[in-house]
DNA sequence: GATGAATGAGGTTTCATTCAT
DNA sequence: TATGAATGAAACCTCATTCAT
């Protein structure tokens, strides 16, 4: 192994991913993603021909993708205002995980739509539609009154992420782990109520 | 009105709220500004000392704010469901109306925190604070259930304001107005059921 | 008047003939080229969007043109032998007047054949069919043999401008008044006495 | 032959050849001369060990050299415009078999004075030698006037020559065999009538 | 108040070439 | 012998900004 575990090529799509979320996609210049990599601009070429191809490269590897869908099964085991603590949950963790790149697509969604969009698009589709089995089974059950399931979980998942918004991008509060429960908490309770027969 | 009936500073700042919305705020050159605005790209500086100052104009000279504070009072003769959509309706309306504003704050607030996110933070807390006061004095009506009402708000706004933000900016669907009608209808139903006593 | 008389347009365009016929298209920057001329870099951008549109702008600027054309008429004052002679130096001083532009032809005919060659395509066209004019109604005095014309007026100009370009280019040696002399002299004879009846 | 026949250092030359012809010695660049001959850009620099080095080996591997000499002595068994031809046809299936090799040349005179002028000058010169000792011979036989031999070479390949660059290299009208014949015929002619007797 | 002309600094990208294997 | 990975220098070009009028 070279002295540096991650491989070059690691070692640019990592400075790239932390100076677009920090600077905008224009704002990063080549030259500092290659001094932050340790290494040459040109090599930074030679492993992405274009600034354009480190871009979409740092889009696709650095997927949001699998988050819910293999929890659904579980999801059933719980009472329901567990399952949306617990959907509300893997979201959020999810989303601090992957503040960086979340920063990337709300600064570059408006100058880039046909890369960053479709990219989320296939994301935010996902998600809406893994709660919203969720949500049907529980309807025939008959635990859950009737609504449009989807637009059930985009309410939920709305809540959630306009509060993450809020709070950390536009206040950028460091808000504490327990303002986000006493939100949740508020939140669950709120839909909970709103969906139940 | 005839295209010149505007002041030159005016035609200026249209011209750079728009390419803002469009390019961002690097990708929109001070030479395009210029141009879209019909003067030489002198002219702009002549105006505006620096690109930077006229960022921060572009910001001031397009204010948010009082859009729901002095319609509190007529909220109280409505009935709480229609209540609801009267508040989202004026807050979409506003959005509507600022698309290119709000495209222009979620580009930027991340490359300049000091001067969007102070901007935002104000509009946003007034307007958190006028819902949570509706919320209060409708507890102490004894109509809703008991909660906190700024959380509550917060809620509300948020569906609303996610469910804008993936149908303009993610899937970039034109929504039709029924779409829009359905989604309010359904967020109104779940929020009030679920804040209700 | 500025302290330079000419433009600052025609000196990057002087700078710029020069240099290309020294390196070439690719071998002379725009740095250089500005250099040249004594301004910035960027200044030569604004007069010439491009590099590749300079060029364009070089080769519509110094114009091969009507040398021959005018001359005509007057052709058939004169003997045939001393016509001959009047082609040729009218010819040759075009050549030598434009001989770096002639040299920038010659590099960048392969490597620019849709700009360059169509240049060259139109004055040698018109060269030929000046010539053959010439030639024809010599033809219908009955002064010269039957031939060709327009192949007429190809080999005697083609003798004299491969005389020129390997004197010139190949064997690069400062070739004296009467060297060329010489040189025309024994192409006239040759050509006169094959082309009279 | 199968492709892998030729060594590594035979493909490469070829591949330089073909692009050095194409774009001109600055504009190929060794990754496309290496990608051309099937290589890597490493190898390349194996071989040769810079790019000036490869243009030399270039221009010394396709020697344009003897051509005619060898054939001197069976123009005297020809009648006088028979050999003529044979001069001519002789020069200019050497020329379209060096094509490419005659585009560097052309190309590359000006910014490589030192090696192609010289590497040209020893070709020309045995050339118009050459052509020299038959004329003087056919004057000492008496069927030929006097004149500058040397000057009279010049004179036959000049037309010739013009006549191809003009015809392949500025029209790029992949000529008819039939049209080059028909224009020789002229040449010949008017040539042979203005040096003979 | 408005401008045409000019610019220093910096952008992305390509070049020929070297290093280590 | 051949190569994948890396590079300093320099290419063309755009940026926000200033100067003189």
């Amino acid at each position: 192994m070279t002295p540096e575990t991650r491989s070059t090529k690691e070692r640019i799509l990592e400075s790239a991913i932390k100076l677009f979320s920090q600077k905008g996609y224009l704002g990063a210049s080549t030259r500092e993603i290659a001094r932050g990599a340790g290494v040459a601009e040109v090599t930074l070429f030679r492993h992405f021909s274009t600034k354009e191809k480190l871009f979409e490269e740092v889009l696709n590897n650095y997927s949001f993708l699998p988050v819910l869908k293999h929890k659904l099964p579980e999801l059933f085991n719980l009472e329901y205002e567990e399952a949306l603590f617990e959907i509300i949950r893997s979201f959020l963790s999810s989303l601090f995980l992957r503040k960086e790149m979340t920063k990337i697509i709300k600064a570059e969604i408006f100058t880039h739509p046909e890369k960053v969009a479709k990219y989320v698009q296939v994301f935010i589709d996902e998600l809406y539609n893994t709660i919203a089995i969720y949500f049907k089974e529980m309807q025939e059950k008959g635990i859950l009154r009737n609504f449009d399931t989807r637009l059930g979980g985009r309410a939920l998942l709305g809540m959630v992420f306009s509060y993450f918004e809020v709070e950390e991008f536009i206040f950028q509060k460091q808000s504490s782990q327990e303002d986000y429960e006493k939100a949740i908490k508020e939140f669950v309770k709120i839909f909970a109520k709103g969906t139940l027969k």
